[in-house]
RNA sequence: GCCCGCGUGGCGGAACCGGUAGACGCAGCGGACUUAAAAUCCGCCGGCCGAAGGCUGUGCCGGUUCAAAUCCGGCCGCGGGCACCA
């Protein structure tokens, strides 16, 4: 490309991003508003959590969600775009206690810091519908939902455990319990129980099932981990006469086949019979205290040892009369079934492992085809199929069928039920914290609990508030939870319980609809004209929990008459995470990236503080605690948004991680060096070139017209398929093959050729501006145009010019590449087969053989097999 | 342990329905321009043997097919989710 004689201005980002930011504010581009004309989209990136800064994965996720906005905008959607801030939250308490900043302060100033970090990366957002989930007016209304769930009878109140630590006498969420002890005071978590706010959750496991096969749009590996997570079984619920008494044990099983191998029954720790047992045994007391100290984490559930205590209480089998002992078991959950189990050591591990350890009797019920069970050979539970045996009336039937007639026999003759039990547990929402929405409760000593009527909406946070790390903020202020009864107008006192910050992010997506309502907490004609979300771009971390909830809510709403559809979200998109390598030097630990500079000779990165070699260490997530972390701020500063974002949607397709490259960021932006130079060149060179309409007479231009409109097509098709790496690619194609005929072409440009790349740099424009969007309207308004791009349609192939004139026909010799014919289109099968068998290569690779078979595929190979 | 997903050059990745493996970019090498540097532009770039050309190559082994990175079976490795759920 010539530049000589041109002296050109330089691509200069930060003016030119400053410029366009502003125009898109001023104008409202962005603005959305219902429009009963035109197609809706709604587009919805994942709200962050006001840490204060901005980081990749953010760069990543608003990229990603912008560049989709943009386009779906150009291809004529009415798109609704917008953000807000997830800002209820245990990190600004822990601000509060760390630098004494109010919680609220804290949260706020870092919103408008993260706001204007987000501002500079030209995102399309209609900033006008903005919310942030700790504005006392969205708390409000959150309340309001919370109510008419408890008016639907989907909130209840139960104990359940949590993690208590004794020295700050406080509760501790599973991250704050490090190694079984509190993250401050470093004493012993216990487990405790404390009566705490539940969502009925379970009452929607089977819709929140059969839903997932309702949404194709949702990626495969999302639906799985949901479905795991909901975890539907199906088996039978039974009871246990107990000797000499007059209750009984109810117990569930999905495995009825082998109900005639019982030898025992286990129950949890906190079951009704162990509890009666502890009273009245000392040692067992002992036992049932172990099982409960210790946090309540998964990690220390899943190595504890399997133990258990012998209640002597004995359970008679339904079918045999036979009397077996009743076991405290350490690893048998309440919280599942009816919190006691049948136990049958020859075909379940565990129950195995524990005969085993206390000499309790194994017997074999099902018998496999390939071996013999004999019960004391035996070193591990048969799990698998086979036929029954010691099983009456059953032996001989294969345990499948077995199953099935056990629990028709059981519901015949009133012994027990089919059941079905899920994994999914009721979604406790209650947290012992200052900085959450407030549970609109009350707590009346005479009239019971009670909600805050919906006139004394919102229940506020106190501004007065003391910060300690130690008991619950809202327990220990002086006044703030004293109110009188609604019901009596007696003494009465507040719930002191702030709600899971999961609660926010499960509609915020709907108040976006109507986030200036000020009436209710949703309207229902505007939630119903934008939901569900078209697209939801998010971090695949909340592929469970923030996406059950979401659609758990949403449902429940729909149930209280808030919302239509049955799914919020009808297409899902679940990026990869931003990795990179970690640098550790042997002092100093863990270097930010500028911590390792190049050393003297070949010695590779060294530490900046002592000289030392660095370790390269893996590639991983970019975090804080690695310091494998590059500031967004900096990289936007020194290159421009437009570069960040073309690197990070080239880099890697989204759903895949993404390694940062420092020189992949390089090679961004020399494409849009390229893109800059390429288009003013021809700006100056032919000023008043009109945009080619048809193809061109000169061979070379029509090859690169129909390189252009071909471009046009890829990129339209990679757009649907979300591939935005490879839209790219071909747009750098097309930029490469229209910088060499500029180059290449005398000046001046004849008329032809300039309006060949006068059509390829305004579609290169067109194409781009999703992805590029300041560097695109620039260029475009240096064209001449006065109607800015973000309002230009997206651009559609000529299909005259997406006609092949030639064909590259591949011929291949048994699979082998021997030679490649050019031929005008169109050319006849038979034509090709002829011309392909003529080659000098084919004949020297047939020479010999005899040609068995000819595959042709018209217009693209010609396969010979011979042998 | 169970359930997913993925293994392609020095690197990120492409190849969409089984049909030219390695597009595009990075790094590297060579060259042009320049007093010089930067910037920019051009060329080369999986491995082996070579002059043309040939052989080989998508984690490993096998299968289906005229044709396999792609489909099937079995291994190996990596990543993720769940993990006493009875």
């Amino acid at each position: 490309m010539r530049t000589d004689g041109y002296p050109m201005e330089k691509y200069n980002p930060q003016a030119i991003e400053a410029k366009w930011q502003r125009r898109w504010e001023e104008e409202q581009t962005f603005r959305a508003a219902e429009d009963a004309a035109r197609e809706k989209y709604y587009l919805l990136v994942m709200f962050p959590y006001p840490s204060g800064r901005i980081h990749m994965g953010h760069v990543r996720n608003y990229a990603i969600g912008d560049v989709m906005a943009r386009r779906q905008r150009m291809n004529g959607k009415n798109v609704l775009h917008p953000m807000g801030w997830d800002a209820f939250g245990m990190p600004a308490e822990n601000a509060a206690l760390k630098e004494g900043v109010h919680p609220g302060e804290w949260t706020w100033r870092n919103i408008d810091a993260m706001r204007r970090e987000l501002k500079t990366m030209g995102l399309s957002y209609d900033w006008s519908r903005e919310l942030a989930t700790c504005d006392p007016a969205y708390a409000h209304w959150e309340q309001a939902l919370f109510l008419k769930l408890y008016e639907k009878g989907l909130v209840y109140r139960k104990t359940s455990l949590v993690n208590w630590d004794p020295v700050d006498q406080t509760v501790l969420a599973n991250e704050q319990v490090i190694d079984g002890r509190g993250w401050r005071s470093g004493a012993l978590v216990e487990r405790r129980e404390l009566a705490q706010w539940f969502l009925r959750i379970t009452a929607y496991a089977d819709e929140l099932l059969a839903g997932l096969d309702k949404l194709p749009g949702w990626p495969e590996t999302v639906r799985t981990m949901q479905s795991n997570w909901i975890g539907k079984s199906r088996g039978l619920e039974f009871s246990f006469a107990l000797k000499g008494r007059s209750d009984r044990l109810t117990v569930y099983t999905t495995r009825p086949d082998t109900i005639l191998g019982v030898t025992f029954c286990s129950i949890a720790p906190e079951h009704p019979l162990a509890r009666e047992t502890a009273q009245r045994d000392p040692a067992a007391a002992a036992f049932v205290r172990e099982c409960l100290s210790g946090a309540v984490t998964e990690e220390s559930l899943e190595r504890a040892e399997k133990k258990g205590f012998d209640t002597g209480l004995q359970a008679l089998h339904p079918l045999t009369g036979e009397a077996v002992p009743i076991y405290i078991a350490n690893f048998v959950l309440m919280s599942y079934g009816s919190g006691a189990v049948m136990a049958v050591p020859a075909h379940d591990q565990r129950d195995f492992e524990f005969a085993r350890k206390y000499q309790i009797p194994v017997k074999v019920v099902i018998q496999p085809a390939d071996r013999k069970l004999v019960p004391h050979l035996m070193t591990e539970a048969y799990t698998g199929p086979g036929v029954q045996v010691h099983s009456g009336p059953y032996d001989g039937l294969d345990n499948e069928t077995a199953k099935q007639r056990i629990i028709d026999d059981f519901q015949d003759k009133g012994l027990g039920e089919a059941r079905v039990n899920y994994r999914l547990r009721d979604w406790g929402i209650s947290r012992q914290r200052y900085w959450g929405n407030p549970i609109p409760m009350i707590h009346c000593p005479s009239c019971g609990v009670l909600p805050v009527p919906a006139e004394q909406l919102p229940v506020p946070l106190p501004q007065d508030v003391e910060i300690t790390g130690a008991g619950n903020p809202l327990e220990r202020h002086p006044t703030w939870k004293n109110v009188p009864c609604p019901k009596c107008g007696a003494a009465a006192r507040r719930e002191t319980d702030t709600m899971d910050t999961f609660m926010e992010s499960s509609w915020y997506f709907l108040r976006y609809c109507c986030p200036d309502l000020n009436s209710a907490p949703l309207d229902r004609a505007r939630v119903d004209h934008w939901m569900p979300v078209d697209h939801y771009v998010g971090g695949i971390e909340h592929a469970v929990l923030h996406l059950l909830y979401a659609r758990f809510f949403h449902k429940a709403l729909r149930d209280v008459d808030q919302v239509s559809c049955d799914e919020p979200f009808s297409r899902l998109l679940t990026q990869g995470m931003v990795r990179k390598d970690t640098h550790r030097c042997p002092t100093h630990g863990w270097l930010y990236p500028q911590e390792s500079v190049e050393g003297e000779d070949e010695a590779g990165l060294c530490c900046v503080h002592c000289g030392q070699p660095v370790v390269i260490g893996r590639n991983e997530k970019m975090s804080k605690s690695k310091r494998n972390v590059v500031d967004p701020g900096e990289l936007i500063a020194g290159y421009g948004a437009d570069t960040a974002r073309l690197f990070m949607l080239f880099a890697a397709p989204p759903e895949r991680d993404l390694e940062w490259s420092d020189s992949g960021v390089d090679g961004a932006w020399r494409f849009l060096g390229r893109l800059w130079r390429l288009t003013l060149e021809l700006h100056e060179r032919a000023p008043d070139a009109q945009p080619a309409r048809t193809l061109p007479e000169n061979a070379e231009l029509r090859k690169l017209r129909r390189k252009t409109h071909a471009t046009i097509a890829k990129v339209t098709d990679d757009f649907e398929r979300l591939q935005f790496n490879t839209g790219i690619s071909a747009v750098m194609e097309l930029i490469n093959d229209g910088g060499q005929t500029l180059a290449q072409s005398p000046d001046p440009l004849p008329p032809e050729t300039a309006a060949v790349l006068r059509e390829l740099a305004e579609s290169a424009l067109l194409l781009l501006h999703p992805y590029v969007p300041h560097v695109t309207e620039e260029l475009w308004e240096r064209l001449g145009h006065e109607i800015p791009l973000s309002r230009q349609s997206w651009p559609v192939a000529d299909p005259e010019a997406l006609t092949k004139e030639e064909w590259t026909i591949v011929v291949q010799v048994n699979g082998k590449l021997r030679a490649r014919l050019v031929v005008p289109a169109e050319t006849p099968d038979a034509v090709l087969e002829e011309m392909a068998l003529e080659d000098e290569r084919v004949q020297t690779h047939l020479m010999g053989k005899t040609v068995r078979k000819i595959v042709v595929l018209s217009g693209r190979l010609v396969n010979i097999a011979a042998a």
